[in-house]
RNA sequence: GGGGGCAUAGCUCAGUCGGUAGAGCAACUCCCUUUUAAGGAGUAGGUCGAAGGUUCGAGCCCUUCUGCCCUCACCA
């Protein structure tokens, strides 16, 4: 499937060029929001508003024109009546019809009319009123060629179905799929959101360096790089946890970065390569204070949209009710009331765990074992917000312990609509700890672990940093949530896809095997 | 990586028992000065994802490959 240009566009393209025609305009001077035009028509004509479908009410010579208007846009609908054409343009803010005569705008431009196609943008100068059959119109006095499509446009009904099509070519999806552009919409919405509410409470955003030298802060395979002029094998980050806990240690008590983390891993409906993290670190918090925060964040987060007790449909058909206060349940209570299983008692775990087809061959780790458990029968039902808390401190190796009881760690995951949408936990600040755990970690030459301990971190522990507490969000999940999306590439606007060599370039013709493992 | 599914015109989709390719929209020609999934008359458009195989004959059956979707595994 060769991308080729489509003759008949062309030859309109070299017309409109012999007519004196610039096909590419460099300036189009302020043409209004199409929704603002709507809304001032709407303004002025308060009592023709609710008259839809109703001829008769309509009362079409009464109305009141909004005069001299400019709007501008992409050509989504065009109805040629012969010496009158019915277009509808479409800006960012909506869609809106133009009527452009023949008597209206002259015979020259009229001719010039005729070259237009589907997907074309254009802009047009006229009178707003609304039409015999009431729909709030401009009728041109002229219109100008801002931009011609050489492609056309996806069918008029269906829109662009064809998913893979939808994320190769996200820029028609997003013209062609009025709700595609109103769920990226809706993410910035909440990012925008998500930065208020900490700024309100403190926080001072930061950026902190995406390319690593030690892929740390998570345990996950890390994409690798190099950086030529020093010579540097570099790691695109995995999380910016550790950096932003240096910054605790500067002085800088609270702070949060939004940003992308790069994981090496599986793709599916909740994971892209590249996804965006919030992570927040406050001094003098806990794991409990927390809980608090993200609570009242995501909240707030959602109040534009589904006011202060939210509800909000899910891709199955559901509710989700994200009214506080959320529920909290400590990982052991949850274990055991799914199970009917003492998580301390390992014989009875481990039988378990072997009952639902879980491997417990071998030397794996009971705790592994216990968490498959918890995946297999406790996440299936966290739909409701929920926070889940007190976990072992084997599966939580950078979160501090509970000082009335070692193997508990202080940490909690938020869970929404069966998502693990928060990690969250009070930080181990005990730099000798650290190092131990870090040596761990490196010995047990596991894939997900980094290559070599970060001692920079550990002796910027030496020089002391706060008790403080840290959560990781995952925005893109958060995204989905709100927008009702079954798939996070729904909420990213370019998920990454496997790359094809076909398409509209001629490909350099490498048959490229000279990749180094 | 394992399992399941999908791939037909630019777009959305049909395609019967294996008998040689269809519709709507878009496009093109013409008519039409208040239509709105405008309408009317006509025209053109296909290496049925790719490559092999079975068969007198393959869009359809078989094999392999490519891409995408779902799912499992790991992660957030």
């Amino acid at each position: 499937m060769t991308s080729s240009i489509h003759p008949d566009r062309r030859k309109k393209l070299d017309a409109l060029r012999e007519l004196g025609v610039n096909p590419y305009a460099n300036r189009y001077e302020a043409p209004r929001p199409i929704a603002d035009v709507l809304r001032e028509f709407a303004k002025k004509n308060p009592q023709a508003a609710p008259a839809e479908g109703d001829e008769a009410a309509a009362a079409p010579a009464e109305s009141v024109r909004v005069e001299g208007v400019r709007v501008a846009g992409r050509v989504m609908a065009l109805r040629d009546h012969g010496k009158s054409i019915f277009l509808e343009l479409k800006d960012r803010t909506g869609r809106m019809q133009v009527y452009l005569r023949k008597n209206d705008i002259g015979d020259e431009a009229f001719e010039k009319l005729g070259l237009v196609d589907l997907g074309d943008f254009l802009g047009a100068d006229g009178d707003v009123d609304k039409t015999r059959k009431g729909e709030i119109t401009i009728f041109a006095t002229g219109f100008t060629f801002l931009s011609k499509a050489l492609q056309p446009i996806p069918e008029k009904w269906h829109g662009l179905r064809d998913v893979e099509t939808r994320y190769r070519k996200r820029y028609v999806d997003l013209f062609a799929n009025d709700e595609v552009a109103e769920a990226f919409r809706v993410r910035a919405m909440i990012i925008r959101r998500l930065r208020r509410f900490l700024d309100d409470q403190g926080f001072t955003e930061v950026e902190t360096p995406m390319m690593h030298p030690i892929a740390g802060g998570a345990a996950a395979r890390p994409f690798v790089t190099h950086h030529n002029t020093l010579d540097m094998q570099l790691y695109l980050r995995i999380a910016p946890e550790l950096y932003l806990k240096r910054l605790l240690v500067g002085g800088m008590e609270r702070v949060y970065e939004i940003n992308r983390n790069f994981r090496n891993e599986g793709i599916s409906t909740r994971h892209n390569p590249e996804y965006t993290m919030l992570e927040a670190y406050c001094a003098y918090a806990d794991y409990n204070d927390l809980m608090d925060l993200v609570e009242r964040m995501i909240v707030d987060a959602a109040e534009p949209m589904f006011g202060e007790e939210p509800k909000i449909p899910t891709p199955d058909g559901r509710t989700l009710d994200l009214s506080r206060p959320w529920r909290r349940a400590k990982y052991r209570d949850l274990f055991q009331e799914a199970t009917g299983v003492d998580m301390n008692d390992r014989d009875a775990v481990v039988a378990y765990a072997k009952s639902i087809g879980i491997d417990v061959e071998g030397d794996r780790d009971f705790h592994a074992i216990a968490n498959d458990v918890f995946e297999e029968k406790v996440e299936p039902d966290l739909f409701e917000p929920t926070f889940v808390y007190d976990y072992p401190v084997e599966i939580s190796p950078l979160s501090k312990c509970r000082e009335d009881d070692p193997s508990t760690a202080e940490r909690f995951e938020l869970f929404i609509r069966n998502m693990e949408m928060v990690n969250a936990f009070s930080e181990l600040n005990d730099p000798i700890d650290q190092e131990e755990r870090f040596r761990r970690q490196v010995d047990s030459k596991d894939e997900e672990a980094p290559a070599e301990v970060d001692y920079d971190y550990v002796t910027a522990l030496e020089h002391g940093m706060p008790p403080a507490a840290g959560l990781g969000l995952g925005v893109d999940r958060l995204a989905m949530i709100f927008t009702n999306a079954q798939s996070i590439r729904d909420v990213i606007l370019f998920p990454l896809l496997r790359h094809q060599a076909s398409g509209g370039e001629p490909d350099a013709g490498s048959e490229s095997d000279a990749n180094e493992e």
